[in-house]
DNA sequence: ACTATACCATCCAGAATAGATCATTGTCAG
DNA sequence: CTGACAATGATCTATTCTGGATGGTATAGT
């Protein structure tokens, strides 16, 4: 939360759900009513400031305080030895014997999607490149491209 | 869960634990006190049934019921083509800019332990093969070899 | 008999989850 | 201009999960 409000400067929760599904949901799952429940907690903890709009919806915008932009720096130059956190049904349903072939046809469909769609992204953003999104997106390209390999070996095996 | 139950015939919630460590744990993350509530609610639902051991501990242990093998053959048995979650912190990280080179290192460590975990598991299991749990061990493998690759080149770079 | 240690189970407060629902704004046809 | 319908945006609820603490029970060695 702190990064992505930092990226933008201030934002509403809604505006950081149309973040999330940008990029960082690919790698960190979450849910979107946690955009609202967060930052409130943030909010009371000092980490962010909560303004709201004056017209119509009167939606909270929230910016970061120096607490928060220092509570994010701190973390982000903390390394991390944490692995990543895997829940793949399909992978699951292999687990306990499912037949392969229309499982692999299926998943296929869906890593092949993906990959187009993380491939798009790359090309987009392609030459004025943030890095570090970029560096993530890469990840997800290899994993995706590993995905799709996989099940077609299970598919036409 | 059912799944895991079926495997071994009957367990305990403890034994169950054991399972999970030993493979499926791996491609879906859970918390060892769902060992211990989810059968419950599964008896209650119908799918196991609980019996208690007469002795000392008087531990519970579960077994299928029809409908439980039932409702796991179902589920086994329709292809799925959702997507794998993923909850990443270093790539998290990456994404906000970390410095890479601290962080890839950290991961390295990390992945390459993984890598030969697996593998050991691999050459374990070698020459018996319960195919599906081989099958997903492989993904898990071939994944590794990815993230070692990825977080090398970051440090190198 | 004693105590250290593994084994095993449960509990708790807070947070996350899925999804429904509610409210406001925009838009377009008539 | 007006109502209807879609898109936006926010909140609520019940249930489950999470991480960790805690508390028992068995076993083996001294």
């Amino acid at each position: 939360m702190l990064g992505l409000i930092e990226r933008v400067g201030e934002a509403t929760p809604y505006e950081l759900k149309g973040l999330v599904a940008a990029g960082i949901g690919n790698f960190w799952s979450l849910q979107h009513a946690q955009l609202y429940t967060e930052p409130e907690r943030l909010a009371r903890a000092g980490y962010v400031e909560e303004t709201r709009e004056r017209g119509g919806r009167r939606r909270k915008r929230y910016k970061l305080t120096d607490a928060g932009r220092e509570a994010l720096l701190a973390w982000v130059s903390e390394p991390t030895n944490e692995l990543p956190e895997l829940r793949d049904v399909a992978l699951l349903k292999l687990f306990f014997d499912a037949d392969a072939q229309p499982l692999a046809d299926a998943q296929l469909v869906a890593h092949r999607e993906k990959l187009r769609e993380y491939e798009q992204l790359a090309r987009q953003t392609g030459d004025d490149p943030p890095l570090g999104p970029l560096t993530a997106l890469q990840a997800g390209i290899m994993h995706e491209q590993e995905w799709v390999r996989y099940w077609q070996r299970l598919s036409t095996a």
